[in-house]
This record gives structure tokens, sequence and C-alpha cells, in this order.
DNA sequence: GCTTACAACTAAATGGTTTTAGTAAAAACA
DNA sequence: TGTTTTTACTAAAACCATTTAGTTGTAAGC
């Protein structure tokens, strides 16, 4: 840890006492021009430096936020924490960041350590088993802020920040119905997380404005949190549909792993994209781009999910008054790529 | 901040002073099983949680350690970033990730503030921008143990952790060779940076010990870091590269971004991979797998490095008598897949 | 019976910062 | 001249856990 000069350093050297210093330091009014000078040069000369355990200690503050994620390793991810980092360091709070790796207990865990470790607030997107969110509601009531973001629940009331899944799994099932597809076919993950219920939902509703009846038939859930099983579910899941008597001509694939997998797998049964098949995801990987063919996809603001997460967590931190809380739910893009392109 | 119960409350509801209660907590010899007994139960029921800042204050130690890379938003890095998490939560060290995006000013304001926020260590991949390490140098001269790792420099003097960059690519070249390529084109970054230096000095050895003059028209670095002008940069090298009378056969791409990009590229131009020209990148996208073809890469083992660029941190932290510095290189594993297929 | 040893505790210092309450001297005012 | 105000500073408490150096009271040893 740092061996930094303190205060007392150079109350002693400049022969004044420890609490001018600290206040010609802070540029307080009741230091006198002269000794302010002289206290800011000496300081500046031996690199002083405050002790941030001791200001803390003192201020009851810690200038640090909790955050938990089911895993860094994740393109999306990674955005969004990028939006968090930004937001946070401009404001000279520090981020601890933990995974939970999508295990209730592994979360849980998590936020005690960083109760323990004096947080000011804790940014959350809860792992995919989580069903009891106490731990989350009692650090509320231990007077610490917590920020939903991704993730939503309705068991917690806070502020909450998202994409619109709802309206982005709509968009991209009309994208494909106004190109020309009816028999559409939907992957999604086999969760009650709302990222996971509320696109079913709007691929659901597009279905029925459109007229077109649903087929339970055209819709799979899979497990993507096993890597090792995901693979043979898939292969399955996509065999069965296309042994289908009403195959379908198009599916909109719910998350960026069933979307790539599915995509290589529909490759090597040697289906052509988007004539045989068409394909559109819903993702944030960058290399929708590159992928042959170009993968169509509903994309995330993911960096402005992390940054507007953290804005409202600082928010919060700063006047704890309990204001109304807010739910944002930010609006996704349609990327239109070759995978999807018009059928006629 | 946790406005939990103290030490002082607890002796106080007890009847005791604060030092027995500490010592009850830690289980000393020095007080009587009744009373601890009675302080563990009065601690359990309401929650006593040790003040992170106090302890730390007293201590001298802070238990967590800075972590500073370019850019969190990037598979590779969040894979090492995995490792260290990993390696730091199973020994109650918290990490704090700090972003240089490829800036030197950047990279030292966060060593300024990580310092500042009073780490017991850092673990840093430097900016490609950093060519002077005096900000590390002074770090290690203020008794703070520095780790270097994926990006290694010679400037500095401690532990290292990274891939064998040299070998990988030597590999990945004789890959080709071996596969009937003999006329091997090399596209890098503009950096001197070891993880691209070597990577190319890997590429002219494999050239070298075939028995394959080195053509410098062959070779083309790109500066990966501005996105924006990136595309065009590609575009032109790669024209130029086609255009060259004795045409490459092969591509040997030295980072993630370059060899996706290609692939996209050489897609566009109607080229194709293998027969019109084969692809080999040095790589950790998870999406080798599903891009078409699929890419044959370098693959590094991210976790690994993480994992013990950690490890050598805290130890390095543990016992600080300075022990004789290591470097570490971890070696790559050749994926082949369909972009590189044999000639024949 | 007196010393020694031990068990079970406590007071107080330590770490570095901020802040409250206060002091001394100089300046302003009457 | 005497009082008030202002200026420029200081002492000390507070934040909380840990640890050193004790202080009791009791049991063992001779």
């Amino acid at each position: 840890m740092n061996n930094n000069i303190t205060l007392s350093d150079i109350a002693k050297a400049l022969n004044l006492s420890v609490s001018t210093v600290s206040r010609a330091l802070t540029d307080s009014y009741q230091i006198g021009d002269e000794t302010k000078q002289k206290v800011l040069a000496y300081a500046k000369e031996h690199h002083y430096v405050p002790n941030r355990m001791a200001r803390s200690l003192r201020e009851g503050k810690s200038r640090s936020i909790g955050v938990i994620v089911c895993s860094i390793d994740n393109s999306f991810m990674a955005q969004m924490l990028d939006g968090i980092d930004r937001y946070c360091s401009e404001r000279d709070y520090q981020i601890i960041i933990m995974q939970s790796k999508e295990l209730y207990e592994q979360e849980k865990a998590n936020v005690s350590l960083l109760y323990a470790g004096g947080i000011d607030g804790l940014l959350i997107s809860p792992s995919y088993q989580t069903t009891d969110f106490s731990h989350l509601t009692n650090l509320q009531q231990a007077g610490l802020p917590v920020v939903l973001f991704d993730r939503l629940s309705n068991h917690i009331e806070t502020h909450k920040v998202a994409v619109d899944n709802f309206k982005g799994a709509y968009e991209a099932t009309v994208h494909l119905i106004n190109n020309g597809y009816r028999a559409i076919a939907h992957l999604n993950w086999n969760t009650q997380l709302s990222v996971a219920t509320e696109r079913f939902k709007g691929y659901q509703k597009a279905l029925e404005d459109f007229g077109i009846a649903f087929n339970p038939d055209w819709v799979k859930f899979c497990d993507t949190t096993n890597a090792a099983t995901l693979d043979e579910e898939l292969a399955t899941a996509l065999q069965e549909l296309m042994a289908l008597k009403q195959r379908p001509q198009a599916i909109f694939t719910a998350t960026d792993l069933l979307s790539t997998k599915c995509l290589a797998h529909l490759h090597q049964s040697g289906l052509r994209i988007p004539d045989d098949i068409a394909l559109i995801g819903f993702s944030n990987t960058d290399l929708a781009e590159v992928l042959n063919p170009s993968l169509s996809t509903i994309h995330q603001p993911s960096f402005e999910i992390g940054r507007l997460a953290a804005q409202q967590l600082l928010t919060l931190i700063a006047d704890n008054n309990t204001q109304p809380f807010e739910t944002i739910l930010l609006p996704t893009k349609l990327q239109v790529r070759e995978s999807s392109q018009a059928k006629f």
C-alpha cells in the first residue's frame, strides 16, 4: 500500500498544524494566502496524495460502487461495463466488478463481499438463477442504493435500465414478415428472465398482429448456460424444426450465442441462408458484420445501458431521498444485413 | 456506505471493552469461551461486518489491486480479466479495473488514481503509446509491486506474463508452409509493442527456416486503433497485396481485428477462402468457429495469462522481498480450421 | 503464607483525514 | 481607550479495527 507522505508530515515540515494543512489543501477561506501557497508547493513537490482509506473512513463514503454481472467474458456485457466505467471514472468513482457466473449462491456471496467492502451503491444484472431478491432488498433496507440493469425483475423496486426487449423482438419478427416470411420459428433461452420472456412475447405479438397463427412447434428453448450440452441441444432443436410438415422459412434467435451457433449449424447442414432459411438475431457481437452471410440483428445500445445505469446509481447515491423509481427502456435498432433478405 | 454496527456497539451492548470484542471475533486465546460465544452470537444476530476502510487504514493494506488494460471491451481482454478475477476473488482480493483506451496520458492518470486509492499492487497491460515506463518504475520504487501481462516491455524489471508470440507466429507460418503455401503475406499492427514485433519476427524466422526469401512487399502494417480509418487502410493494403506480380497465396494476420476484418474484405472481393487465398489468424474470438469459412487461428490461453499474472502479483505482495523476477511465456495452440486447408 | 503463573479482561495508542470548537492577535469601530 | 469583528491559525474529537502494554483476580507451586 502507498507509503506516501501524510498531512502530519507536511505539518511538521512547515511548522503548522494538521488541520491548517488540510484546510490549505482544500482552499479553505480560513487559511491565509501565503500559508496556502507554501502548503500547496510542498504538497506538490513531495507528491502528497490523500489516503483514500482514511478519507473514506472519516466520510463514511468510499466513492466506490459494486457491479455484479453474470460474466465479464462476453462482448455485450463488456460493452455495458465500458459504459459504466466511463461514467464513473469521469466522476472519480471506482467500480468493483464481480462475476456471479449465473449462480445464485455466488451472487449472494458477491453481494455480501461488496457490502462488507463498503461500497456506496450496487449495480447488478442478476443471475438467471435468481428468483429470490431478498439479498438485494435487504441491501436497500440497509440504505444502500441498488440499480438493476440489462436484466430486470419486478421483485424489487428501484431504478432499472435495459433495452425494450419486447419491442425489439416485435420489430425483428415484423421485419421477417415484411420480407415475405410467414413460417417463423423462434429460438430462445429457457429462463424466466425478462430478457427472454419479453422477447418471446414480442415475437408472439407480431405474429398475432399480422394474423399468423402461433405454432408452438416453431418455438424451441435451449439451456444456453451449459456450454457442454448446448451444441447437441441446438442441433436437435434445429432438426426437429426442419422435420416439421410445415417447415419454418425463417428463424428469430433471441440471444447472441444462439444466433451465431445457429448460423454455424445451418451452414453445416448445407442450408443456404437466407434462400433456404432466413435468420435474424438479437445480438451485439461486432462480428455480425463479418459473418458469412452477414447476420441481421436487433442491436442493443449496450454502452448507453451501462452509462445510464451508472448515472441512475450515482444520482441515487448523491440525493438519497427516495425519489420515485424509474424504469428506462432504451430502444433497439434493427440492423438489416444479408441473412434476412427479402424472399422474393 | 454501510451503516453497520461496530465493535463498540457490541461492546456497549454486552458491557465489554472494544478490544475484548475484537479479540473474541478473531478467536483469540486471551478471551474466555463464554464471552466468545456471547460476542459471536450477538455479532451474528446483528450482522456485524468489519469496516473495510478502518481495517485497511489500520493494517496499511487494502486487499485490493489495480488492473489497467487498454479496453475491457474486447473478447481476449475480457477472458484475461476473467482469469485475474477468479484468482483474486478466491483469495478475497478486490480488483479495480481501469481502461487506458490506448492513451499514454490516460494510463498515467489511471496509475495515479489507483495509487492514491491505496491498492496493494498493480497489474498492467500497457497502452500501445507507452514507451516511457517511469510511471511504473516510480511505483515500484515506492514499494508497490507491479506485474506486466499480455504486453511486455524491457523498460521495466518485474514479473511478466504473456504468450509466446514469437513461437505462435512461427507455428502459424510453418502451418501454412506445410500446407503448401509459399507466398505468405503478413498483416500486422503498426506498433512497437512486443505482441506485434515478436509475431513479425516469428513469421520471418519461419520463412527463413524453410528457405523462403522474405519479401517486404508481402508485409503490411495497419493502425488498428483507429476504427474510423482501419477499413480503408485494410482495403488498400489488401488491394496492393493482390496487385503484386507475385501474388500471395496465404495471409497470416496478427490480431483479432485484422483477422476478422480481413476475412470480410476478402469475401466482398469475391475471393474464395482458402482456394484463392488461405488465412490464419492470431486470435481468441470464440467466433472463429462460426465464421464462414471457419477461421484457423493461433489460440492464446487468455484465462491462464490472467490467472498467472494475478498469482505472480499476489505472491509479490505477500513476500515483498525482491525475489528474482520471472518472465512467463505460455505456449499458444494451433487450431486448424477451414480457412487454411492444404492447397493440394 | 508468599510468590509465580495464568486466565480474562481493559485502556489507550495507532493509522490519516476532516471538522467542530476554540484561541490569539490584529484590524475595525465607537 | 475599550470593545467588537475579522483573520489566521490550532487542539482535539470522530471515523473503526487492531494491537501493545498493561491490570485485575484466581489458581498453582514451594
